[in-house]
DNA sequence: ATTTCAGTTGACTGATCGGTCAAGTCGAGT
DNA sequence: ACTCGACTTGACCGATCAGTCAACTGAAAT
């Protein structure tokens, strides 16, 4: 019955670049619409409002790039250690290939529009900590297997060291953003992983 | 001649509360003319644009809140492992104080307009820059004073270690906006420290 | 007391904002 | 082949946006 389109998932497609480039405030949903090639009463017809896009878009996002790059860098027959290894130098790569693309530092997505809108709208916070919270998991699944097969020995709380680790690397995305400057993350790795040498629990 | 007014001031100090409450993109100028007590037109003779306000804004807010409370939390006469430990409470109590009284944990300021302007407005990211290294600064020195009287063994390379805990501590003030949960800061204090290697005693 | 000009005012602009709507169009299921 | 409704279209809405302007006001310097 009735015809379908790929029109709702070009509009998530534009709004998440657009949205991840700039800024939520600064892109209108006539800009989302014209990267769509769309008009805007399609967008109301698939949306109730930019910030349901915005929801939805981010999920998307994370279901479509970001949940399949986690699932592939934190592959269990990867060594814990090398896991950690490769979601920092991947955020590097990322960063660094955006800045020599289009000249910017974009930082996290989800951090980025937490920091913009987390006081003002509660359904992207709560958008924001669901995902980031599945970082946190990755990592945190990560030192616990590198506690039981002994190749972590500086893991003693798994929950704390994770949270740290997350603190630490979307802290420097965040650093690297502000700095314009990829090359601050170029050492990230080296600093994740220092956090696990400490013995130091929290 | 003419007369003298503090209207320039009001402009700022409105713009400063609302762009740190709310975001940058949603702030119009007349809400900042409104909650100044302004007209709009008081408004643009002085400031030509919103974008040149902000940046005084942000400057002023230094000058005026954020540089007397980093001069007297890291007086030279108090301990450097203290002034870290002040430095991390303070930003505690801060943002937990905010939470209480407004509902939100802001975060950081300087950090937030970075992330959602800090690729479309070069000069508001590289305020955001220069102000976020002067806290650096502040860091580092401590550390350099912690390693010359002894007090911090751990200390090996104090600008790198300062910018670890710029990176985690700002870090951790993004979480805490994230999670919209002041907690998240509160051991900070401890964190930062077992990242110098210091034992802290509970 | 007069001059002078920094500062104030409120009405105004054209553009753009998020969002609406009635009138279509067209493809999948029958 | 026809029907049903998902989808599209473009004109439209009132509100708000950043920014302008000429006329006005009043305090400080003379």
């Amino acid at each position: 019955m009735g015809r379908t389109s790929d029109t709702r998932e070009k509009l998530l497609a534009a709004s998440i670049e657009l949205i991840s480039a700039q800024s939520y405030g600064s892109v209108s949903v006539d800009d989302i619409c014209e990267k769509a090639g769309v008009k805007k009463g399609s967008f109301y017809h698939f949306f109730p409002s930019k910030e349901d896009l915005a929801v939805d878009a981010y999920e998307a996002y994370w279901q479509a790039e970001v949940q399949p790059w986690y699932e592939q860098t934190f592959r269990p027959d990867v060594a814990p250690r090398d896991r950690i290894a490769a979601w920092c130098d991947d955020n590097y790569r990322e960063q660094k290939a955006t800045f020599e693309a289009k000249g910017h530092v974009p930082g996290c997505p989800f951090c980025s529009i937490a920091a913009e809108m987390g006081t003002q709208s509660e359904r992207l916070r709560l958008k924001s900590e669901e995902i980031l919270g599945r970082s946190l998991f990755h990592i945190e699944r990560t030192l616990r297997d590198g506690q039981r097969d002994g190749s972590m020995p500086g893991v003693t709380d798994p929950a704390a060291q994770a949270r740290a680790i997350v603190t630490f690397g979307f802290g420097a995305m965040l650093q690297a953003k502000v700095r314009n400057d990829p090359e601050v993350l170029r050492d990230l790795k080296q600093q994740v992983l220092s956090l696990l040498g400490a013995t130091v629990p929290v």
